[in-house]
DNA sequence: CGGTAACCGAGACGGTACGTCCGGTCTTCCT
DNA sequence: AGGAAGACCGGACGTACCGTCTCGGTTACCG
């Protein structure tokens, strides 16, 4: 997402010749983005100005738009670079119920959500963009889903016939369902009351109790 | 939503003094709101001007302002007055599974969520834009799920257990999600793969067979 | 200069059909061209940014621009709108060497050679410009003096053979180079010693007594 | 105007102790100076673009600024060096007539009053720029006329009384105000008829022939 | 001959003005 | 009175340019 001008990642070996002058201050890439994602939060997505990001960045606008082509793209990259779960950090409790709570627990504290709601505009007309936005918001978090179905799988606690994919895919729709389009709270309660009568029933075979009121 | 001005819609018998001057044209409604869907189908939310919409809908802007507050409560309407499929319009198929995919098939046919995208920016910031959004994209289409997965119970296809309300709630969300943010069709084959792995298994209480990437 | 979209100056005898809509507001050029003059003065030809001048103007950028396509434009129109000496202000004193002193007199009071300096890169490209600025700065000022001229003519106090048009074009040369280029001002003493030594004696026929340093 | 780090001109005998280092590439100046008379010419001041010199001289930014501190000041520099044509270089004709015509030809010829134009604001806006314009456009010019009609003077051509400063000090006046500012050519008519009607009379004191349409 | 300091091209940096565009309001005339 | 046309304010957008600073690399003097 970001302009590369300075790539040159892995030097092959007929000499890439960098390219001479100044190199950019990679630690501004940082307090660019910082900027952006504070304002975006103080402010929401029409009031994160370009002049302010540059300004809280201690950065010139030219700076800014240096690295990134438009605001939609800073917006990306600056939601990107929000810390996301993976399933290094995400601690294996021994138990499908307690694993997905965490997820869910984890995912109503994020603002991620919020936030991107003035980007799905730019996601349905650039296509650069659409694929770096699923990558994150989609696929990964699908993968962290399916992650704790497969440690899960491995334990023997889910059902043979179960379509794991799927029901990995439910979760974040749910969630993001739930934050953005419903606009209520990813709540503890709700949380339960998707894991024990939506998730686990599917990955387990287990039928559940019912309960009241969902949307 | 649409400032009902004109209202005295059924006057009442006690002589409504109609106004004088010029009556509004009531035609006039609909040509601006088909003008702001085309204009949000071919350009998204941000390339839909309001003098864009004036000059399509061969109006002044004061016109289009006269009639709704903002752009954004005329992209409410422009999207709600889209064809929005109601339980009476819905064949009972007598079968839970055929009722499902009958729905899916029109969501598919829907375009209503791709303009949506852009309006959550405003559903976020301006509670009153949120409650007309609510009812229409989010309430609405779970209740349309829910009425079918009642008929089924009636039928006694469901289990006793199931949570008919969360798992009415399953549905919409998944196709917002596969359309608006993983931007993919919501096809035959993935709404098949939608109500044989997930909602039939959930609301029979019958587990299903496995299938391959779903994402 | 200024953009004429509502000109329809003379409507001919076949009914222009003034065009509907909101008319320009008249009072609103004033007003603008007042702020462009007086933080021309202030802060000069650079500090005079078009954001100010629409601020001071209590204006929309849009709204400046809309009558003057660059700031080049508006400046000269500023300038040009600044009161200009005319022959019928200019007291008949009876006598060349008072009338051509009142002149010098107003010219060295008016600030409008400080600030045209700004604009002469522009005369150089804009044919436009060019023309509209001539007959302002230069041709205006050449008549004037050789209304002067003919005055004195008139009373049989100029020379025969002398080359009046030319001489008219000296006093203007004089003027400018002194404050523009030369950046001194135009004192009373230098204005005596150019009547006496330069125009007079070229007007009259009749030589006149040295005098040290000129430039 | 040209910043002399390496100056060190004339070591005094306190051992200068020429700092080390890399020289600087004289020939470089030139360049740079080359470079910027060419886009001056071609694109006029605002078009003379920093980045623009120092591509064309194949010169880095800052070498650029290490050597002249501005945009203006190298502006000066590089109209400066333009052949200035002095007293030495003048063949002397014998006779005033022949000697005004002949500079007046060569001022015709000289492009560097158009370029100026842009350096008017900053001449006004920075002393030290002033002096530098002052003492080469302004002064020298004056001084080489008076040189003139200094040899005249000696020749017994001129009058008396003739206040010879003041004469020399139309001349640029005028070939500045219609080249510049009147933005006409200064060719042989016009020439003529300036040395005939206005330079002449008033330095030898003899009354012109009329003639038609200075400005 | 190796160190050191000033040079070099390239180009990123902060700041700031420019001219464009749009949302929402207000005004003018016409029907 | 309602409607079409369009001017109005305010303010964000993205571009361009100035003058400075930084980078890695290249001279040339000096010890």
């Amino acid at each position: 997402m970001r302009e590369d001008a300075t790539a040159a990642a892995v030097p092959g070996p007929d000499a890439p010749a960098r390219r001479p002058g100044r190199r950019r201050d990679g630690a501004k890439d940082d307090v660019i983005l910082q900027a952006a994602r504070e304002l975006l939060t103080e402010r929401g997505y029409d009031g994160m100005t370009m002049d302010a990001v540059a300004e809280r960045a201690g950065a010139g606008k030219a700076t800014v738009y240096r690295r990134w082509p438009s605001k939609v793209q800073l917006t990306v990259d600056s939601l990107l670079c929000s810390k996301q779960v993976t399933i290094d950090e995400l601690p294996d409790t021994g138990s499908l119920r307690e694993d997905l709570l965490t997820i869910f627990t984890m995912a109503g504290r994020m603002k991620n959500d919020d936030l991107m709601s003035g980007l799905l505009t730019a996601v349905r007309d650039e296509p650069e963009v659409r694929s770096v936005f699923h990558e994150q918001f989609v696929a990964g978090r699908v993968r962290l889903v399916r992650e704790v179905l497969e440690r899960a799988r491995l334990r023997g606690e889910t059902a043979p016939g179960a379509d794991l994919d799927m029901v990995a895919a439910v979760a974040p729709a749910m969630v993001h369902y739930r934050k953005v389009v419903a606009h209520r709270p990813m709540d503890a309660e709700f949380a339960e009351r998707l894991v024990d009568t939506v998730i686990l029933p599917l990955a387990t075979g287990t039928p559940a109790d019912a309960a009241p009121d969902p949307a």
